[in-house]
DNA sequence: GCCATATGGAAAG
DNA sequence: TTTCCCTATGGCA
């Protein structure tokens, strides 16, 4: 259930654990079988992260592929809101219910079983064989992407020329890319912004400071593996077990601000649910 | 153990 | 605008 963060996490752990391996791939389920044949036996080569899309660049075995050599063939993954991955080392599971993609390493020579690596996938939104161009034309739809180190300038330009709420906005992927409804509540409570103002007129150093702040954000929860954006000062009081002190108002309607005590307000807005301080992100 | 909910987006209608 | 994908988590019994 990723945003960005976890995308990009997910790309790094790929290339660590089965990166310059030879690979079989399948569909137990079956509803990738065509793609998964296109794959089987080649080796992986890239894994790279764009947004909340992942792409993994396959090459046949013997191709010398060089770090400036673009791989014939990419898997395209999104997962969507249900979508996993599933690592592990030594003989995979039995397959179990709806997996989509097993991934397994397949060197020559290896004796210990233990150096066996896979990688389950389930229930993702998109699982695609896609050529070179079919990569760029994905990508040519993402909006920059604060972990990538993008020129943040097409976003603000594309906020600032619009009355479409602010909200709203930072969860389109073609104006900013990998933020999710954690990062957009988060986001606009760190930066003091009422959820609806219009983009036209939330002053560009503003937007290029919500820039910065969740490029920092999100960077740690690639290092960390999940998303903390409460300061550590405010990190404090009762509440909710586990990781119910990592926000300031994502999934805690009703309840007291962390600054402010005034209860945390909610709505719907583009089928997604909105959270904010109506105090401190006053209009 | 059961049940509601969801860090998303594409396809269908 | 609704449906689908069909997993994982957290709260509660």
């Amino acid at each position: 259930m990723p945003e960005g963060n976890a995308v990009h996490r997910t790309a790094g752990i790929l290339q660590r654990e089965l990166g310059g391996r030879v690979l079989s791939a399948s569909s137990p389920q079956g509803r990738f079988a065509a793609g998964a044949e296109l794959l089987d036996g080649t080796r992986l080569v890239r894994s790279e992260a764009r947004g909340k899309h992942l792409f993994l660049g396959f090459a046949p075995p013997g191709a010398a592929v060089g770090p400036e050599d673009e791989p014939p063939r990419w898997l395209h993954v999104h997962l969507g809101l249900y979508g996993t991955w599933t690592l592990g080392t030594g003989e995979p599971p039995e397959p179990v219910g709806a997996l989509r993609l097993r991934l397994v390493s397949l060197e020559d020579g290896l004796d210990d079983p233990d150096e066996v690596r896979w990688a389950d996938m389930r229930g993702p939104t998109a699982c695609e064989v896609v050529t070179p161009e079919g990569v760029d034309l994905i990508a040519a739809r993402l909006g920059p992407d604060p972990l990538l180190g993008d020129d943040p300038a097409p976003y603000v330009e594309r906020v600032r020329g619009t009355r479409t709420t602010i909200a709203a906005l930072l969860m389109h992927q073609d104006v900013i890319s990998g933020l999710g409804n954690i990062y957009r509540a988060e986001a606009l409570f760190r930066a003091r912004l009422h959820p609806y103002a219009p983009g036209r007129d939330v002053p560009a150093p503003v937007l290029l400071a919500l820039w910065d702040d969740v490029s920092v954000l999100m960077r740690e929860a690639v290092e960390r593996g999940r998303i903390v954006t409460t300061d550590p000062a405010d990190r404090h009081g009762p509440g909710p077990k586990g990781r119910g002190l990592d926000h300031y108002v994502y999934r805690r309607a009703g309840l007291p601000c962390r600054i402010c005590g005034t209860p945390v307000a909610t709505a719907v807005l583009e089928a997604r649910n909105l959270f904010w301080c109506p105090r401190c992100q006053a209009a």
